[in-house]
DNA sequence: GGTTGTGAAAAAATTCACAGCG
DNA sequence: CGCTGTGAATTTTTTCACAACC
């Protein structure tokens, strides 16, 4: 789970599963590449399989929103393309604002999956006088320094902080204050956020550490060579539960 | 949670549970940034604050790993991080490659994050002729016709996915064909793997999507203006548990 | 006194398995 | 029949709360 929040669990969705809401992007984002086929109906076995989840659990997700399908047949996908946007809020136009034009943020303004799911990248927001002016996306970049008055003249709800780590907790400051209250930070800190502001968290290097936890795993099935840990410090160790059973570090990979 | 597998629910971790693994590198992070401020020792509670969970969540986790505080005090700092480093298989170095490069394998390319975990960018590939030679991050792009032969000469077991959906697949299939085992997926699509192959995706919309429905209940806790759904289509509604007993799109946001 | 480590309790999420309906 | 919707069972995750220990 790439995500995070800070503060509160977030308005406890009105019944629906956290883990739930999580997946309906997904089941969303099958849906509408059914819809673009054609696709009239499909089963939970099916949708599952495209959504990347099993059956099961997809048909509990779907009965939390309500009864959509029709037994002996299965869902009707543009019934059900609305019905989950409509539950994720993506019937309404959202206007958003990205922080920081780096790399990151410009592959953000370019991203495309945000205009077609209701999110309106709203302005670009970069701390450097240089980028002003600069058209990234099409949209041209604005200084930090407008950043409240463009926040409140959109209304604009969601921001995306692409900062730098240091930049990124004034940024939010000044985003909350001047209204904001969703944040999606891919700077890698963790944000405080007041009560009633919502924070996601994407951490790039976050993933790949976990790939890298499971790969170390299948690699090392056999090793067991020990190679010196770098001196503890103050506390020492002594219990018996000190060191995983399994080995370290395995050299390399198998070819 | 921007994450999801494809196949095998992994290896089941000899013993530590999912949900702590990916928490595991958050904890790294905040203690990184101890390690730089030059802090000895950290309490439970204060790396917890440091990272964003709670303090009990924090000790559970680490028990998983072993016994690695000091009642009374707390965790040494260099210690945990090696710890932590070790259990996630950042003491080695793992080469991944980047396939391509637009806006979002660029930034991928520049980030630092990478670096200073045990990754390193072994090669940028691009399917487009133009991009070959072009450096990135330092890095000159390589065509794709040298995928292959990249991830053989590197030992390389983790690829990074950062095309356009579409080319998403045949990219991840040639990647597994010669021999990688992990797959970090920002492709909007779910890639199919043989059994033994970790996929991970970050979908930048997705969490975009979580916050807009956390959002929209915020606002929408008052309003219940009724705008008439799309038509359905073949399967008709009748079930009472229909609609959800919550309106449905608030017109704006408050200012 | 202060803080960890962890059983035990509680809550959440997943899976099973099948009744019920089309 | 086929497939949904869902209670019940199971598993996983979180939280509590306190004994053990420095």
């Amino acid at each position: 789970m790439a995500t995070g929040r800070t503060h509160r669990p977030a308005t406890r969705s009105r019944g629906i599963p956290e883990a739930t809401v999580a997946r309906l992007p997904l089941y969303l984002r099958a849906l509408t590449a059914l819809s673009e086929r054609s696709v009239p109906t499909v089963s939970s076995e099916e949708l599952a399989a495209a959504a990347g989840v099993n059956s099961a659990k997809l048909r509990k997700d779907f009965s939390y929103l309500g009864s959509y399908g029709t037994r002996g047949v299965g869902y009707d996908v543009e019934y059900l393309v609305y019905q989950i946007s409509r539950e994720l809020g993506l019937t309404q136009d959202w206007p958003v604002v990205i922080v920081g034009i780096g790399n990151l943020g410009a592959a953000l303004a370019n991203y495309g999956g945000f205009a077609s799911r209701g999110f309106r990248v709203a302005a670009l927001i970069d701390a450097d006088p240089a980028m002003a002016g600069k058209p990234v996306a099409g949209i041209p970049v604005q200084h930090s320094d407008e950043l409240e008055s463009i926040i409140q003249d959109n209304g604009v709800s969601i921001g995306v902080i692409a900062t730098p780590a240091g930049a990124a907790q004034p940024v939010c400051d000044r985003l909350v204050a001047a209204g904001v209250t969703s944040i999606l930070n891919f700077a890698p800190t963790v944000l405080t956020v007041p009560d009633g502001v919502d924070v996601r968290k994407v951490d790039l290097s976050i993933e790949l550490q976990i790939l890298a936890f499971h790969e170390q795993r299948k690699a090392g099935e056999e090793a067991t060579a020990r190679t010196s840990a770098p001196a503890p410090a103050a506390a020492r160790r002594d219990s018996a539960t000190d060191q995983g059973p399994d080995g370290d570090v395995p050299a390399v990979m198998p070819a």
